[in-house]
DNA sequence: CCCTCGTCTATTGGATACATTGTTGCGCAC
DNA sequence: GTGCGCAACAATGTATCCAATAGACGAGGG
């Protein structure tokens, strides 16, 4: 914004002052996610500040905080890469994540109202007729996140999210390399969540997301070529 | 380190260029954990760099780091607070530990060696000698995460122990109240844990570790005066 | 021909200086 | 006496400048 002389309306501005480290971190993380940055990729302070009109030090705060949320591998006085998973570690991310969302799940179910389960409802057709990977992982992401915008207290909620954000990349390459395979257990699996959701039951909602996750885990086991580094 | 002129031996200088944002972090980390400041105490920029002999720089980094791990809250233009938990969400910490450390604790067992159980059997020992508050969550601190250090990947480690430091506080607090009650229950579990990893009982060990930390947080909840701010 | 050491450059780390924001306390008006 | 508003201050956010480090490249020797 300071290179460019022609900004005659500071009106439509909506970065304020104090905001730029929390503003580059949020573009960075939608950058990481998205694909544009692959894993193992070197990120630049001067270049990232540049793309955002800043200077290197609120990019240098945006690091920090990716770092901690592990999307991205600071080494001191070398640079910074986007982080790269083993298939143990991504196993790991799911062995949690299995454990963790259910208890998620059963401090959000009693909050849903009804018209948010056919909601949910309908997301999951929705997700049936996606034809390109990018529509299913964007689709199936919100289906599951959805379900855990609703509790009170959000800790676990953003720990949940950070170990979908760290496992993202490598779950777009395995939806690649999977949806030929044309299962259709996703889908089922997805409705008979959330009708162990609309019936309130919350042992059945648990032990169906975490047989899901599982699965899902199961089948990332069978396919380690997704995490070949190729340097 | 800059600002005192007689530093005649370069030598024993282990502050290298480059790592003072990780080095102010861990000593603020320590600081906090340590108690020598309370949740809701402000923390001043400047105050932390001069403590320091540093600039504010690398304490803003150090205030990232720290606010990703969830024990330091900031605020835009505004400040930094050492975090603060409602007792609402320190229950919900002690949930996700219930759920997920007898993950971690099934990841290590298999790689303990039986000298090293023996250290863990004295350590509850020595537990049950403790006088002191302060000695008695050190140590059982002590006891728990080495519990947790032999793992190759480290990533559910790392989520245990900013769980721990996250309720290091409360659990100094509780203990400070709890402690007149003279209950065993805590190390008869430790004990059985023990004995558990020793027979390698994964499942038993699972449960004890799970019913421990479940016990603690009944407890807690019985003790809402540990969370009453006063401002 | 290859290995090693030295230099050089690109990139990151840190400090100082300045702009912006939030807050607090005082004064004035009602 | 109370409530609103303005102003001065204090603390944070950002940019620019300088220092230190690590990797790369090339020259020299074995």
């Amino acid at each position: 914004m300071a290179s460019v002389s022609t900004e005659p309306a500071p009106i439509l501005e909506p970065a304020r002052h104090g905001a730029a480290g929390s503003r580059i971190a949020d573009e960075l993380r939608q950058s990481i996610l998205s694909g544009a940055y692959e894993p193992g990729a070197r990120i630049r302070q001067e270049d990232l500040a540049d793309l955002h009109g800043a200077s290197r030090l609120p990019v240098r705060e945006a690091l920090r905080v990716l770092e901690g949320e592990g999307l991205v591998t600071v080494v001191a006085n070398t640079g910074a890469w986007v982080s790269r998973l083993s298939l143990a570690e991504c196993e790991e991310m799911y062995q949690i994540r299995e454990r963790v969302e259910p208890l998620l799940l059963r401090y959000n179910v009693p909050l849903m109202s009804d018209d948010f389960i056919d909601e949910l409802e309908a997301l999951a057709t929705q997700i049936e007729l996606s034809a390109d990977v990018e529509d299913f992982i964007t689709l199936d992401r919100r289906f599951h996140l959805s379900m855990y915008g609703a509790a009170e207290t959000n800790l676990l909620g953003d720990i949940v999210l950070r170990l979908w954000n760290r496992t993202h990349h490598y779950r777009r390459a395995f939806t690649r390399v999977f949806s030929r395979g044309n299962d259709q257990s996703v889908h089922y699996e997805h409705h008979l969540l959330v009708s162990a959701i609309r019936r309130r039951d919350l042992g059945e909602a648990e032990r169906v997301l975490a047989g899901h996750i599982r699965r899902t885990r199961l089948e990332l086991a069978r396919h380690p070529e997704v995490f070949s580094h190729h340097p």
